[in-house]
DNA sequence: CATTTCCGTAAGCCATAGCTTACCGTAAGC
DNA sequence: GCTTACGGTAAGCTATGGCTTACGGAAATG
């Protein structure tokens, strides 16, 4: 139940941003920071929830902490979307056949 | 950001039963309320926020109304997902790439 | 050392999300 | 027509999540 807190993670809007925000390449809080609509320590919590959920990883260089997206909880949570795709999509094909054989006339 | 929505909808726990529920097929709400640990009014409420995340769908059928699964939310997830995957996978190529260009060694 | 930069954490505030109970409309069954 | 099953919605309570300000510690810089 890895993806659920995946799910949880990236829900809110801003901290999606974060996360997004790291798509172009590992970076700094501060430089994270920047360009938002809310303060530094604000975005030091989104991170802290997103490296709980295995979305982030993190490393010191110096006095800064450098941030980078961690494949492992993108992973997970893709894993699941398929999965539930495929078995969604299994379930609403066998309900077509199963409309096709016994009557579908009555209403 | 219609993918927004999904995440937002998705990220409640009893939330997600609902709609892991529906991978088995259509079901009625008071069915699909049957062994959740909350009232059937909380189910409704629930699968008013999936529908509106283009998560489920509705069909009355006399008194009773019967939810499935929409893939339209759910493809569109899974869309975003995997267009991050690829870019962030890039990206972290990219990083490698760029480290072993110019020294890594003035750690 | 003193100072400055960078960042995590604590405390506290406030909005919102999820739940319950209560109520009302609608379709079927007798 | 009554009654009964079904389900959506309103009102209200409470917990929690996200934000801010304030603080403290650790590494670079001089």
């Amino acid at each position: 139940m890895a993806y659920g807190n995946a799910l949880v993670a990236l829900a809110d809007p801003t901290r999606r941003r974060v996360f997004e925000r790291l798509k172009s390449g590992p970076q700094s809080v501060s430089r994270l920071a920047r360009g938002l609509p809310v303060s530094r320590p604000a975005v030091s919590q989104h991170l802290k929830a997103l490296k709980e959920a295995g979305l982030v990883a993190d490393r010191a260089e110096g006095t800064r902490r450098v941030y980078s997206i961690d494949p492992e909880g993108l992973g997970a949570l893709r894993k699941w979307l398929d999965q539930f795709w495929d078995q969604a999509l299994a379930a609403f094909q066998e309900e077509i056949e199963r409309e096709a054989k016994h009557g579908k006339d009555r209403k």
